[in-house]
DNA sequence: GAGAACCCTGAAGGTTTCCTGAGAAAGGGC
DNA sequence: GCCCTTTCTCAGGAAACCTTCAGGGTTCTC
């Protein structure tokens, strides 16, 4: 029998990336989370495991907690670069941690997010890091998003519908990213919270209504609208055809 | 039996689906369903029990109650991957159920249906997840199901009658897709009610006249009418042939 | 051909789901 | 600190949906 083989084979073109976080839930959750857009991962809990993984992994970029229970991430990422790696760092920090120790770090492409953060921020931010390290190829049209006659520049943070540029709050660009993505599909409201809503968000879905009536007050005052309920199943972006 | 058309090919490697509830009735109900469409099922009662019997059947996905008699579904799962085991996870949830404890299911390609579910619904996740999981080799058209100038497309949400779109509420969905399925082969009512209507269902069959009504002012106003009843018997999917 | 069983369909009530506005709470910038 | 933006909750109302029921049609049996 064939193995049943994990969510995507390790083909030759896909990005490594290692993450360590001495929470097992989080290094899951983000993991599970990549591998499901298609990264090959490894997780580590400490600083430690993480340099002898780094070794022979060869990551193209890292996840990396700063409060690790052996070192902190900064020495993790100090000794990786001294050992000659030139791997992109996203570091992950608690909210109240001191910001003028990471400020200074977001050099040499690197990022940082803050915890709790949102699926959709995390893998939108370690794309945009892949991108200037240039462990990806990219073309111009990498950082935008289109859809019928909208653009979404994950660069800048702009959007536009036909030409007219479009004010979203943080929550709205990360609704409408989600909804680009898997445009044409249906999305649940339960799948728009677990990606673009903070992990620990503890409401209850009728958030993403409000939400996604904000985005069509927005973007749906242009014909035709593109933001479409599918009653009893959840959301879809598309663009009125047939009937 | 011949089954023509788009009824379920008999598959020469069958998916391995391990289902576990502490109600025997459910997992019962449950595996006899999954069984007749073609999965190889094996049953548990408990965390422990599934944990164990996972190790030498490895299931490509897992049907999983939140609520065991031992330990949570959570923890179950959390087990299960640590082990190594890349399998997909629906989890069977109350309908009253914590929201927060929801909170997350969705990420990894997992899913969640509510009790009381109906059976075409919860066959109809299940075939979704292990697509998005890869365990099955899927193709654009995986997701579409075909009878004559009829066409179903479970990601969408979409139903075309020679390319008309026609607008269907979740149930006349549903329903719609069990007589699919079953094309060119009677289904009783009650055959439907078992599978289109949430389990606990305790109305009577004449809502399924109902619904076929529903169904056929929306697509059978096309030439020529495919559902077809068998009076004393049940309905029919079928292209009327020689009359 | 009459009666019985079965089926179709329209109407109507009750329920669920969804949309949206209003306002409180939290956060950021000056 | 103060103002403005953003986030989140809540609740009323609208729309879609589910279910029941009954009248009337069709098919079968005797």
């Amino acid at each position: 029998m064939s193995t049943p083989a994990a969510a995507t084979p390790p083909s030759a073109n896909q990005q490594r990336i290692l993450v360590v976080d001495d929470e097992s839930s989080i290094s899951d959750l983000i993991a599970t989370s990549l591998r499901f857009v298609g990264f090959d991962v490894r997780t580590a809990a400490t600083g430690s495991e993480a340099l002898t993984i780094a070794e022979e992994f060869k990551p193209h970029a890292l996840i990396l907690d700063v409060m690790l229970p052996d070192q902190d991430g900064f020495e993790v990422c100090r000794q990786l670069r001294q050992d000659g790696h030139s791997v992109g760092v996203l570091f992950l920090t608690a909210k109240d941690a001191v910001e003028d120790k990471i400020a200074g770090l977001t050099i040499g492409g690197d990022d940082y997010v803050t915890k709790p953060f949102s699926l959709e921020e995390l893998v939108a931010r370690l794309r945009a890091l892949l991108r200037r390290i240039g462990a990806v190829e990219s073309t111009v049209d990498d950082e935008k998003i289109r859809f019928a006659d909208l653009e979404l520049d994950e660069a800048t943070h702009e959007v536009r519908r036909a030409g007219h540029l479009i004010d979203l709050s943080p929550t709205e660009f990360l609704l409408l990213r989600y909804l680009m993505i898997n445009a044409d599909r249906v999305v649940s409201k339960s799948q728009i919270l677990d990606h673009v809503w903070q992990y620990d968000f503890r409401g209850d879905a009728g958030i993403v209504e409000t939400y996604v009536s904000y985005l069509r007050k927005k973007i749906d005052i242009y014909e035709p609208a593109l933001i479409h309920t599918v009653r009893g199943v959840g959301y879809r972006m598309r663009i009125p055809s047939g009937k």
